[in-house]
DNA sequence: AGCCAGGCTACCG
DNA sequence: CGGTAGCATGGC
């Protein structure tokens, strides 16, 4: 019976894979630029655009964590900045950030928005990073891996299903499908969710109708899938809705 | 000048 | 359970 709306779904994401090109998320500026040179003017930001071999370091992967936290409800823009305070202030690893006083964390961050919130949940992050990255990325990765890790992670405060989802998707590469803002508006518009479908709901829905074959290639279509939902809901979709220039109703 | 941005917690009924 | 105020900066 969810089989339903599958094929609208992977047809809405193809076609916006034919549009927009290959999308590189997550961004992870500190780790990007010191492999594989390229032309792709994304990639001073940190985008990888057809490699999915990121992130490849224990930096990369709480540098993904800390974005995850500080783009909540936040522009990217704000996030990128924030980023950068930390790398400056010696703080982008989980050690060193637990050192800085949480009052001089959130003036790193200011930039962000919601610095005091932030500060107090990165360093709640932060913890749950040194008692669980190096399981993670040693472990198998499995259903059962994804399964373990998720209800413990949000279990961590300022760590709801979105944050928890973008880090073991992004940080992790466990199979799991990320919902925002964006694919609520996106696929409310398709008539696949209405504005009361819940998180877990979705989740599940855009999960099952874009698995593939294995679990590898699962991973790397569920983040693509996320950019590309974001990517089309920034042309298309202001919260203000306007769908005349949604070619996906075309 | 206002609206918006890659949410979450706490608290309400 | 669902609904909502509060959190705060920077860009357009």
């Amino acid at each position: 019976m969810p089989a339903r709306f599958s094929k609208r779904i992977r047809a809405a994401i193809e076609r916006m894979a034919c549009e927009y090109g290959p999308q590189g998320w997550w961004p992870i500026a500190s780790e990007v630029q010191r492999f594989a040179p390229s032309n792709n003017p994304r990639r001073l930001e940190g985008y990888h655009p057809g490699e999915f071999d990121f992130p490849r370091t224990i930096a990369g992967r709480f540098e993904i964590c800390c974005g995850a936290v500080l783009t909540q409800n936040t522009a990217w823009a704000n996030v990128r900045h924030a980023l950068e305070g930390l790398l400056v202030a010696n703080a982008l690893s989980a050690k060193r950030l637990l050192e800085l006083p949480e009052e001089q964390l959130a003036s790193v961050i200011r930039p962000a928005g919601y610095f005091n919130q932030k500060a107090s949940y990165l360093r709640a992050v932060a913890l749950w990073f040194q008692a669980n990255d190096a399981m993670l990325v040693r472990s198998e990765r499995s259903l059962f891996a994804l399964e373990t890790a998720r209800p413990i992670l949000l279990k961590v405060r300022g760590v709801g299903p979105e944050t928890a989802d973008a880090v073991l998707l992004y940080a992790y590469r466990l199979p799991t499908f990320v919902v925002d803002a964006y694919t609520m508006r996106v696929f409310g518009r398709l008539n696949v969710v209405d504005s009361q479908s819940s998180y877990e709901v979705v989740r599940s829905l855009l999960g099952d109708a874009l698995r593939q074959r294995t679990l590898e290639r699962t991973v790397e279509y569920y983040q693509e899938a996320h950019a590309l939902i974001v990517e089309h809901a920034k042309r298309h979709h202001g919260r203000k809705s306007d769908a005349t220039k949604d070619f996906l109703l075309d």
